[in-house]
DNA sequence: GTGAAAGCGCTAACAT
DNA sequence: ATGTTAGCGCTTTCAC
């Protein structure tokens, strides 16, 4: 019954429906120059014979892959997780392919980028992974448009999308004081991540507008994680440690509920009541009932869909070096008032 | 500087090396005979014209294309996130590509089995999806080898590796008896899917050896998520509603913190000691602070290890049609002890 | 509108 | 060990 059709071709396709090669091709081409009978004769016959299309053999030719690099480091905090989810469909209801890489926290992607060198993609996304400049100057010879999600950096004129971290790490500072905190923790991610690094001076800088002293704001090295920032705040307040400060800001959501579990759950402590906390990303975990933490939401539909956006635009015209856009692209980000840190002005 | 080297073939590094073409793609292939004089020569030419092979071309003649396609359903579920990881982290520490799509809950995998079988992968591992007859003998026409991932398609003579879903389950139903519970409630999860079903029916299964009518369990439909099984309880158990059981198991850890986030901050229960509370999957966050769940832990690495050997080990035989498996593969699940739910006997 | 012919960049015999 | 040759399955001029 089955066709036994490991190997059909469209040759054997034309034999089949009594036309040339071509015309298969053709058939299987939108828009293209053929008559609807024989566009009917030759689909009938295909699908008799089990035919589909080697995909291959047309990038081959064609020099498209229609097939986009996804290279994702991070996969524990899941904010990425949902940007993930989010290129994927995107990017599938786009009509393409993605292949995913995942890289660990600390390498860099640049073996990974030579894998997808050799694969012909047409544009490639890079998410809260490392990338040197040797690697985005061999993609740029090829023409291959690369966007950086969420993270930029520094000296590489590669284009960047990502939320206005900064801005929105200091308009959670003003909350705090806005709520009456006076005393201040940081919960710093990943040390290299521009992504932190950006929040932190956001929140600092609202503290320094306030007048608040640099001695009242506390800086502890979080991990990036869950667990980590959950026993950052352990060990860091805990028996014999230091004092606890009225307001503690983690640069991302999942460590800001580390946080709370630690003070709740080893110190004993009340959240908001004894201290306030606030996170950034805006992930779903975080505003379940446990937690309903006050955070700046990250419009992550309309970052990925800009960024695939660039990527599309770039890959369709041929001959197009320059990417169009010179600078990084920012959006804004949206307080979503919790519970964890109450909005002094409602 | 850079060598513009859009479209550096094997015939320009032949030329610069002054060497065959063929003795190029001789000196990028592993194990092939070739002069290490020539071979370095070969690579430095090849360096400085920043030459990268096209595998495209190689897997158009080779007819592999070193790729596995990843169809992952049900996102929204944690375990299937560090399922995917762990594929993505085995796939690629072997050297191949993973083409990754995602499909809806609700929807077939059909369509994206076509454009699976367009890109000639190798191999095609499908989790947490479903998938129709028709396209499971299209596959194995072209003797493209499927496995499914933790779930099995009844009448499909399809390779399925999982853990052992009913035991682990009925385990979980006499580690509710043995902590004293004699009333239940069972939240279900995807009506369609082979998992929840043999969770089920093993929780049945050791409510109904021990002699316990089948009127002391209410089953709930749950929807799989931890925002419909937080409703789900909500609702059922609000006011006005069904006097609350001893013991609940969720058939996910997922539905399970949904569960007990419900019955702390809607109805004002306590876990445990109100109500005893049990999940599936071991899934890191049941494990935090706030839950501390009980729960069966799958064995993720190894079922992903197992099921890629199945993969791999099919595609290395050319002419290799029937899989040598012919029954699903079963890993067992170990109960992790947390806080909802005793043991009984410690 | 349709067919014939020429490759895309590579691998794999086959010679030497 | 190395070069020559013949394609892999498709798209795309180019004639007709």
């Amino acid at each position: 019954m089955s066709a036994r059709s490991s190997r059909v071709t469209s040759r054997d396709v034309a034999r089949l429906a009594r036309v040339s090669q071509s015309s298969v091709s053709r058939a299987f081409t939108a828009g293209s120059a053929l008559s609807d009978e024989k566009r009917a004769r030759i689909l009938e016959a295909a699908k008799r014979l089990n035919y589909v299309p080697n995909s291959i053999a047309s990038m081959l030719i064609t020099r498209r892959s229609n097939t986009i690099a996804l290279i994702v480091g991070n996969t524990d905090n899941p904010f990425y997780i949902g940007v993930l989810k989010e290129f994927l469909a995107e990017l599938q209801a786009g009509g393409r392919q993605v292949l995913t890489f995942v890289v660990d926290p600390g390498s860099s992607s640049d073996d990974v980028i030579m894998r997808v060198l050799q694969h012909q993609v047409d544009g490639i996304i890079l998410t809260a992974a490392q990338l040197s400049t040797q690697s985005t100057s061999l993609c740029r010879d090829r023409g291959i448009p690369i966007v950086l999600f969420n993270r930029y950096i520094p000296r590489i004129e590669t284009v960047a999308v990502r939320c206005d971290n900064a801005g929105g790490a200091e308009t959670l500072g003003r909350a705090f004081l806005a709520a009456g905190a006076t005393s201040f923790a940081i919960i710093k991610g990943d040390p290299l991540g521009t992504t932190s690094h950006d929040r932190v001076q956001g929140f600092r800088d609202a503290l320094w507008r306030a007048g608040i002293p640099a001695t009242a704001l506390m800086e502890i090295e979080g991990g990036s994680v869950y667990d980590t920032a959950f026993a950052a705040i352990r060990d860091t307040y805990g028996v014999g440690g230091e004092a606890i400060p009225d307001g503690i800001f983690a640069v991302n959501d999942v460590m800001a509920m580390g946080a709370i579990d630690a003070l709740r759950f080893e110190l004993g402590r009340r959240v908001p009541e004894d201290i306030m906390v606030a996170g950034f990303d805006g992930i779903p975990e975080a505003s379940r009932a446990p937690y309903r933490l006050t955070t700046m939401v990250q419009p992550i539909q309309a970052m990925v869909q800009t960024t695939v956006g660039l990527l599309i635009d770039d890959a369709g015209e041929e001959g197009s070096d320059p990417p169009k856009i010179e600078s990084d692209i920012i959006l804004d980000c949206k307080i979503l008032w919790g519970a964890t840190l109450p909005d002094a002005a409602a």
